[in-house]
Order: C-alpha cells, then sequence, then structure tokens
DNA sequence: TACAATTCCGACCAAGGTGCTCGGAAATCC
DNA sequence: GGATTTCCGAGCACCTTGGTCGGAATTGTA
C-alpha cells in the first residue's frame, strides 16, 4: 500500500518471545538441577547476554531462582504445572492491558470519559480474552514435545 | 493525552484507541449523511491533522468513505452491524500477529524451529483468542448508549 | 590458593516506532 | 470566488526495542 510497511497488532517482543523459551528450556530440565544461561543461549541460539536481561525480571517476579558460581544456574521457582504463560507475559512486558482504563486488578479512574465511553468495552473484552488465554497454558503443558532435556549440572 | 505510557502488555497505541472512537461516532450517525473531521476532533477532543492520518487508513481498508468539499465528510461504508471492532483494529494496527509464526490467513513457514518449538501453542492460542474477541464485536453493539449523534451536514 | 564458571548489575547505544504538526493540492457547495 | 473539507506527503521530537559491554560478587574445583 503506502511506502511505510504496517507494522502488526499485538505483537509480543523478543522481550516475551526469548523469554519464553527460555521458561520452556528451564521447564523441561525440571527436576534435574540448574541450567546455566550458557546453555540455553546455545540450544535456543539467542544471545547470551540479552538473556541476562530477561532472567533478571523473571527472577525479581520469583518465578526463577539462581545459583552463582562454577556449576551455578537458573531452575524454575515452582513446579512447571504451577508457572502459566501469563506470568511469563507479565513479567517480561507488563501488566496485560490494552488500554489504561482496563489496567488489571485496579479499579481504575484515570478515564473522565468512562461513562458513556462506547469504546471501553472493546478493551476490557479483550483485557480479559487475552487474560485468560494466556492463564490457561501452564509450562507443563507446553513441555509436550520429544526434544530431549538440557544437560544439567 | 497521557504522556507517560507505562510498559504494559498488549497496550494498543492510539491508532487504534482513537480510530475506534472515531468510527464509534460515525456509527452513530450512521444514516445521517456525513460527519466531518472537524466535528468528531471537537466532540473526542482529539487532535483533528492527526485523525486525518487515521481515517486515511480506514478509508483504504474500505470502511469508511469521504466526501470532499464544503458539507463534505465521512460515513461509514456499510451498516454498523457490518463492522467489527477487529476490522478497525486491522486497518489501523496492522494484522493480528502476536509473532510471525502465527500470522493470519498465511500458512507461514519462517519459522525453522517450528517442529519442537513448545511456545509455538502459546502464541497460536493467543492470536486466536484476540481475533475471535475483537471480531465479535460489532460497531452496531458498541453504540448502546445514550449519547446523541453528532449533527450531521 | 588460584582459577574458571556463572550470576548479578548498571551503563550505553543504534535503529525504528509513536504521536503528532505543517503546508499545500484538489474537490465541492454557496 | 471563497469557504469548507477531504486528500497527500514530509518532517520531527521523543520513547521503546534489542541489544552490547565491562566489571563486580559468588562458588566449585584443581
Amino acid at each position: 500500500m503506502l511506502g511505510n510497511p504496517i507494522p502488526t497488532a499485538f505483537h509480543v517482543s523478543t522481550r516475551g518471545e526469548y523469554g519464553m523459551r527460555l521458561m520452556v528450556e528451564l521447564a523441561r530440565s525440571w527436576g534435574r538441577g540448574t541450567v546455566s544461561l550458557h546453555a540455553i543461549a546455545e540450544r535456543e541460539d539467542l544471545p547470551e547476554a540479552y538473556l541476562e536481561q530477561l532472567v533478571a525480571a523473571l527472577r525479581k517476579a520469583g518465578l526463577v531462582t539462581g545459583k552463582r558460581g562454577a556449576g551455578g544456574g537458573y531452575l524454575l521457582a515452582r513446579e512447571p504445572a504451577g508457572i502459566t504463560a501469563g506470568d511469563v507475559v507479565r513479567a517480561l512486558e507488563g501488566p496485560i492491558e490494552p488500554q489504561i482504563c482496563t489496567a488489571e486488578g485496579d479499579p481504575v479512574v484515570n478515564c473522565v470519559r468512562q461513562q458513556d465511553c462506547g469504546t471501553h468495552e472493546v478493551w476490557a473484552k479483550l483485557q480479559k480474552s487475552i487474560a485468560t488465554a494466556l492463564d490457561s497454558m501452564t509450562l507443563a503443558e507446553l513441555v509436550m514435545t520429544k526434544r530431549p532435556a538440557l544437560a544439567t549440572t
């Protein structure tokens, strides 16, 4: 059409994408000790230094725990069945809020137009739909492929 | 507007937000002739020059038609019940694609990892959920508020 | 003890997207 | 002819994205 390529809607950034792959790898190795970022970066062909940033966010969100030093690495903070795709996305990309007037949890009052706003319904319904979809998938379910787990330390 | 968009996931930009409001206004005036951008900008308190950009995308998508000259303006290209929130979002923000491997319609082959990719399921399910939610709402339904229609020309 | 592995931390940077503004051409009505 | 309004493209400041880099702190092993 125009000279500018139309971007895509609801695109999840590399933070969400890489982070999800990282978490699935960790889930594969669940119960076998820690896995180093180096191993994950190699296996998934991702920039290791960048993964450090992402895993920091996951740790702060209480989804993974790290162990320093030689033979160290990361592991899930709880069992794969207890972590949802929603948990991962929220930790890396923030709360699911199509619009400020549809913030998760809070009874937000930011919007002055609330009363007769015909569009509020759209974003509220959308928010609920996204959250429901992501919260309905656990890491345990995503691991159901034939790929073997990474070597643990 | 709010100059501080906190990092939130799945945030729809002002293109989608303003565009949706614009379309709801047009839906309110359906059957009464054209409405000028000036009137809409005033009513919704939005920058008129910016709306021009958005309405251009809506016109190219075949959702609205414009009439030039004095007394001109825009009107929906078809009845409000025949236009969904998904139509509007796609026209303004592009196709609904959480990841390139989950493009709408196309049998995409971009992803080399497809075979044993544990995360593909997440984005595919998410895409379907978003599309279903947005495609299930029509402009006719969104107009169900007590607010009066704009004066038409 | 030395050393390598590994997490942890903060700064920095290029490229591109967001959210507009501006000036002007073309059509249409009075 | 003049006012109105759509149509069109360029430009611009700011922010986010997608990383890199250097260096600390911690821990297992030779």
